[in-house]
DNA sequence: TCATTTTATGGGAACGTTCCCACTTTAGGC
DNA sequence: GCCTAAAGTGGGAACGTTCCCATAAAATGA
């Protein structure tokens, strides 16, 4: 029976219990176990069983400055590659011995600024942000203060962090040479906002760029998906109704628009391949809708792992900063019917 | 120019900026604010804001004993219920003045123990639990030392704890009468292992006691989905063919059933509506699979928001504790091609 | 007018740790 | 065999709060 039903065990009581010091409690706890003959660990160690002794982190952090603690700011948790990517970041954690504490925005810079206001009391040793358009101040009020921090996917003007994500350009690139040489020669580029992350620009001004010299021709929509699933079919349709025999395809800046887009399609009763459609962001359900959607699949883990190895790297070097870095991964290109024709 | 760019202000150098003393600027951002003159209060809002001060929350939950942060171990983060769920949590978190600490165990019982200690070392005010199958004494040794606890979904032998989720019965019941109404008569219900989850067994055994009543008949099949996408295609295909004019339906267990058995179905060229597909779990793709597939949706954010409001229940009414609540949600029937002939 | 309450403020002791130092004992070097 | 070093242990002061108390001033009541 671990006694006590009421209130947490301290310090101290072990240290009675084991007639032992708190201080020798303390460093078989800390890591300096190593230190204490085997036998006061023999005792303490038993002690603490015995009571169900747990340190609180609380105290410990107060004391020692080591809150133990990473936050991270998701911009949608309900968007599946930002959970695959928290799912990196929080196995990275654990591995260094740090808890996650994870907050969602649901792209609310409103609550991004409070949740990071409720992040700096806990003083987090370290923040992981995947991160609303508008560039914050608060952001570089946060590295000022001396907390490392790394931008995940979209960059923020103005605040010099690490960014990791996936190489947009290149992406961009890898769909254009896929769908030119599928025999597609005119192209949609469909995406929400680019005014409210970096990535989308990059992506975004990306296609443009390089169109010519895949052959291809191409214009762009924008396309607000603020709430309900709705997205205006028209625009879309008058892109598929154009006149003229080259073929078609549409390509989708992230899974939300594929999403968004793939059930617009299905309304008008388009047949996939024959339209092509792709997909940037690898998603469950690509390869059963009717011929399989083609996507490039982000490297979602190894972009959280790299992020908190990252922030390690900051906390161990804190004293006069190296500029920061960029980590660009290359997505994996999964070919299926949306674009064979 | 916020000041200071190396570590945290504290309460003394606000208090001595403001020419106030601590206390009165601990009661400032306490819930003591309107005990301050009007003067005092504006001496230390002008002197906070001057400084950057963020009261620390480690230290406040080390004297007040106030953490305001609440647990929550999610079995698997990918999972989308379990993701929606969360979502709910944390908004009601938020609302209540609580932050969370979130925790994904991958449906590992070592993973599940070593994150509830973490989060019992943070002195967590309250823990939502979507536990793994194992009839854990930790958590009973949780709720002992006063740390309020729902459960979510899955109940846990010996543990006595409020639960919320599905009405699991009613849903049953409801899929029966649903796929007996538009014709099918042989059935298979296929789910995950029932060990593992109460839940699980709740829906297998309901399935198994109604079959009659809808004149029906039909069976289960208990897939172990661990690892990679792979699922025996053969018991399905002996299922599906079976000789015998009556249709045919499946009835998946969960919305990772429901994944696995629509690529299963999709690789044995299985026309759907034909033969029946329903599952439990609303998922963003199920309306884009060929005819759409039927569904039962949870009301997710509901049932997390239940959950917190259970917590904040306990945490009011700490002393001589009420019974167990069991709090159980309608599921939500959403047709689709799947269950058409 | 003076005792009494109320209002506005501040000092100091905790909360449960860690960590610096100091102390004892044992081992090592010559 | 004595001096020094190392190893093992413990006491006490922080860490940044909150909260109990005490105080001073202002308001109240007769």
């Amino acid at each position: 029976m671990p006694a006590r039903s009421t209130r947490h065990v301290t310090i101290l009581e072990v240290a009675r219990e084991a007639r032992a010091s708190k201080t020798s409690v303390s460093r078989y706890f800390g890591d300096e176990r190593e230190r204490l003959s085997r036998e006061l660990q023999g005792r303490i160690a038993s002690a603490a069983k015995r009571l169900g002794y747990r340190p609180n982190q609380m105290a410990r952090s107060l004391k020692g400055g080591h809150s133990r603690l990473i936050g991270m700011l998701v911009a949608d948790i309900r968007n599946p590659f930002s959970v695959a990517v928290m799912h990196g970041v929080e196995q990275a954690c654990r591995a260094s011995g740090y808890s996650l504490l994870a907050c969602n925005t649901d792209n609310d810079p409103a609550q991004e600024s409070a949740h990071l206001s409720v992040l700096a009391s806990y003083r987090v040793e370290g923040l992981v942000i995947n991160a609303t358009g508008s560039p914050h101040g608060a952001l570089q009020a946060v590295i000022d203060r001396g907390t490392p921090l790394v931008l995940l996917d979209r960059e923020v003007d103005r605040v010099d962090a690490d960014v990791v994500g996936l190489d947009n350009p290149r992406a961009i690139d890898m769909a254009l040479e896929h769908l030119a040489e599928r025999g597609y020669r005119e192209l949609l580029y469909i995406t929400e906002p680019p005014e409210e992350a970096s990535s989308r620009q990059r992506r975004m001004a990306r296609f443009q760029t390089r169109l010519d010299d895949f052959g291809l021709t191409g214009e762009s929509l924008c396309l607000p998906l603020t709430g309900g699933t709705g997205i205006p079919h028209d625009a879309i349709a008058a892109f598929l109704n154009r006149p003229g025999a080259a073929p078609k395809a549409l390509l989708c800046a992230n899974g939300k628009i594929t999403l968004a887009v793939t059930r617009t399609l299905q309304a008008l009763g388009v047949r996939l391949g024959e339209t092509g459609l792709m997909g940037i962001d690898e998603l469950d359900w690509c390869e059963l809708v009717a011929p399989g959607i083609t996507t490039l699949a982000q490297p979602t883990e190894a972009i959280g792992r790299a992020a908190v190895e990252c922030l390690m790297q900051r906390r161990e070097t804190q004293r006069h900063p190296s500029p920061p870095r960029h980590i660009h991964y290359q997505p994996v290109l999964i070919p299926r019917g949306s674009t064979q024709r």
